[in-house]
DNA sequence: TTGTAGGCGTTATCAT
DNA sequence: ATGATAACGCCTACAA
């Protein structure tokens, strides 16, 4: 029995008799053998692994996009390569380099706004899907977040319930969906004729520590905010609970909403109004594209846009009557 | 210049002139030229890749476990090839198999108690780290979680806050963790000689909605319990948010207690009382024993047990005063 | 239908 | 200090 006729039975490529197969295949598994991946990608020059690239792994927002990639990432044969907490420039950096040659592609979420000067030097040169790019987004595949629209929508829904002091807190600077959905708060504002009042904007980093700490300063002020927009659940979440401490009611005294809508923000009490995006399927569409411009060689650039809705739950105090 | 020079700069191993040094990283820069992973990895026999098999990315405790394994092994130099969904014993294989040749260990989470056959298979033949293993656990290196130890503190707390009908709301069938901490709940009751009272016990399956769902069989109960602890905060929390959707409050009518205390656990309204686990450490400490295995090769089995402490807030009622 | 042999890009061993 | 060359495990013409 050679080798090639082995190699053929696993790659059921050539044609080989049946019997043949049969008794390679049980000699197989009994003596546990597989083929040997790097060997096999040395030859193929494909790695069938997809390189992800994470700024950090926080929350659920990170494992439903993980979630999102693997699984149909699985489904099309492709093992995923997790990296995770690269923020700046030098640590994307390192971490191109070290996949280098490991895996077929990329998925590259780095909201950074200062990262993507790095990005600029891959273009053309490897296979890139980019999560939430900025400038650079057009350069590559690249899927975005409604955040403008999905922001602006929330905002018009508070002022349509009579809200006009509406804080917003907002997330990490550079952070590209941060600024985008900061931008949408504002061109809500001003499409209803209210004056920008910069002390209502307080500056978080995502996390639910954020969002309790920004909570202090908006009841310090003289005129306080009827509601709060928080630029992502968590911190939309960490002002809940703050809210709740100072003896605040929600909706009541103050109306409080969120972005990305979390599993978890329809079980807070109150149910969190939120923006919803459907996470998983970021990492899907992320993980879909990469196999097929793999396949495809050079194919024009794909820029998708994932579409937001408003789930209006009981944090801002319902639908608007 | 010949392909060994430029191995050896590359490795910076044997001895190379300046200059030829220089020569060579100059031309290496000027093509963008970096070494084949699988090339490499086929002749030095390591991939300096981890693999990771969970079985479902649900929550933020993988994002955690994730994370902390991400953390360790990024520091000792090695990737992670994370693959999820895997429950079932075929599954399980399937990944197995498909991993070969491409990590140079694994570290495995299968909680299921039917994958415990597949994993016996694997003894000896390639370092592995069980996560959260049962009985095969200590015929390999292993993490367990002080399951038992840390249920059974929190029925005691709850007993001692005078509660004597604790609901439990398990977690799923024929897994491991969940079958532990139900059994904690068991030893504690018994140990304060009440009744075991089957009824008081719901399945569930570690997720929001299925705490969410188990409560309504417990306030169906002609005698209802005081106090409800759930296997996981997930489940908690959807417990909490049922109950005050029944118009019940926590903790004044009914006490709730999770376990695993998740990032969001504190930021709960009322804040949750739960078990506090290290998450992150779990995952850290699994990727911290792999490359130790692999550099020492043969060497006794570890058996680490992951403490842990009752971490009590409003949910429940606060401390035994 | 099956076997033979060359080569994928590296590292390691031995010469030089 | 550098060069030549044999592996590593697999795939794929090409030959039989």
């Amino acid at each position: 029995m050679s080798v090639a006729t082995v190699s053929r039975v696993w790659n059921e490529a050539a044609f080989v008799s049946p019997e043949t197969r049969q008794r390679v295949a049980a000699v197989a598994t009994r003596l546990g053998y597989s083929p040997h991946g790097a060997a096999r990608s040395l030859i193929t020059r494909t790695t069938h692994a997809l390189g992800v690239l994470l700024p950090d792994l926080y929350g659920e927002f990170f494992s439903e996009i993980i979630r999102g990639i693997d699984h149909t990432a699985q489904a099309a044969g492709y093992h995923i390569l997790v990296s995770s907490s690269h923020d700046s420039k030098d640590e994307i950096d390192a971490a191109l380099r070290s996949m280098r040659g490991r895996v077929d592609g990329m998925i590259i979420m780095s909201p950074d706004l200062e990262a993507q000067r790095t990005l600029h030097a891959l273009q053309g040169s490897f296979p890139v899907v980019l999560l939430n790019g900025g400038a650079e987004a057009n350069a590559f595949d690249s899927i975005t977040i409604e955040n403008h629209e999905g922001a602006r929508a929330m905002v018009r829904h508070l002022l349509a319930r009579g809200h006009k002091r509406i804080a917003m807190i907002g997330g990490p600077q550079r952070n590209y969906d941060a600024a985008e959905r900061l931008r949408g708060y504002r061109t809500a504002l001003m499409e209803s004729g209210i004056a920008p009042d910069e002390s209502l904007v307080v500056q978080g980093d995502f996390s639910e520590l954020s969002g309790h700490r920004a909570v202090k300063p908006l009841l310090a002020l003289e005129r306080r905010p009827t509601a709060i927009f928080a630029a992502n659940d968590s911190m939309a979440i960490g002002a809940l609970s703050a809210l709740h401490e100072s003896g605040m009611r929600v909706p009541e005294d103050v109306a409080v909403a969120g972005f990305d809508d979390i599993p978890l923000a329809r079980y807070m009490n109150p149910q969190l109004s939120t923006v919803h995006v459907d996470i998983a399927k970021l990492g899907e569409r992320a993980a879909a594209l990469l196999p097929s411009s793999l396949l495809q060689g050079a194919r024009p650039r794909q820029q998708l846009q994932l579409s937001t809705t408003l789930v209006i739950r009981s944090s801002c105090g319902g639908l608007v009557s």
